[in-house]
DNA sequence: GTTATTTAAATAACATGTTAACCAAGATGA
DNA sequence: TCATCTTGGTTAACATGTTATTTAAATAAC
């Protein structure tokens, strides 16, 4: 039992966001050769399973939906558009905004990922067991939500 | 109760990757500022605490401790002695490795934004609570401990 | 209806992530 | 000793993260 009145500070490889930064490159470790082979970068394969599960995505929607800053996005969007994996056409309603689809190619390369991916899935659940996966994922929920909660009003300068 | 003889992916922005990025993201919302406010990346800062803790470290051993790659550490180190917050020197038993240390400027930084750093936590212990949080650090070391485990022989192109 | 403000998206500029190629200093082996 | 291999670190090249700036279209204010 540590009671601190000197206050350190957790030593810094076992501080919170290196956990979480640990953690997430465990997970995907096993995955990423498989987006490699298909010369897919992790946050090319958001986007492109963002759309699957919702085609005709504006810029922005991607962008909150993919955890992607819009600068990063708009250049992954031009990258996956050239290798025609998605394409894009204007909205009729807002002319800024411009619609992303996936198009044929796209879903054959999703298609041909995906039980990678699912496979990963089992893998992790099986090695690490469904009720601590259940509760890690309720955990990290509560937190961010507590925490995000809390900072509210915070950053609002008037 | 979901049971499924179609095997779909879990909605892709409540992935564990995902999760657990996002988790990170609000972990650090409250402190990047801090950060920013004397110029400082987070990895910049996460070098400068690996430092403190233990100074004389060569590259490789930063590497790891700081969970970045050599190329990416290479340039901070670069960054940060030009900027007159850490000095490197040859190492005397091995003209290879070179070994950094925190200036007094380095030091002065650093006792400036820990506290702030300190805040940080008892803020999120304070919000999250203080088992949780204990179980969440539990969970995260046990899952990186199961996937690596698991990996260990996997890799070994003989 | 014209101006001012907001918004969607792109671009700029610089730091980092990532893989591959490179270089020089140590270690190995004949 | 010499050639070879390994290792610590750098550089190259390209993708992404991040903040600030910019453009054009939409909306609001008047």
């Amino acid at each position: 039992m540590k009671n601190g009145s000197e206050k350190a500070l957790r030593s810094f490889d076992r501080s919170l966001p290196m956990a979480l930064l640990r953690a997430r490159e465990a997970v995907m470790k096993k995955f990423l050769p498989s987006l490699r082979a298909n010369n897919l970068s992790s946050q090319q394969w958001r986007v492109i399973r963002a759309l699957r599960e919702k085609d005709g995505q504006d810029l922005s929607e991607l962008s909150a939906r993919c955890f992607l800053l819009m600068p990063s996005l708009s250049r992954i969007v031009q990258n996956l558009n050239k290798r025609g994996l998605i394409s894009r056409s204007q909205s009729m309603t807002d002319n800024r905004r411009s619609l992303i689809y996936l198009t044929d190619v796209g879903h054959d390369l999703f298609k041909a990922i995906a039980p990678k991916s699912i496979d990963r899935y089992d893998y992790i659940t099986d090695r690490f067991g469904y009720g601590k996966l259940e509760l890690l994922y309720e955990l990290l929920d509560d937190l961010v939500e507590k925490l995000d909660e809390g900072a509210e009003s915070n950053d609002r300068p008037i």
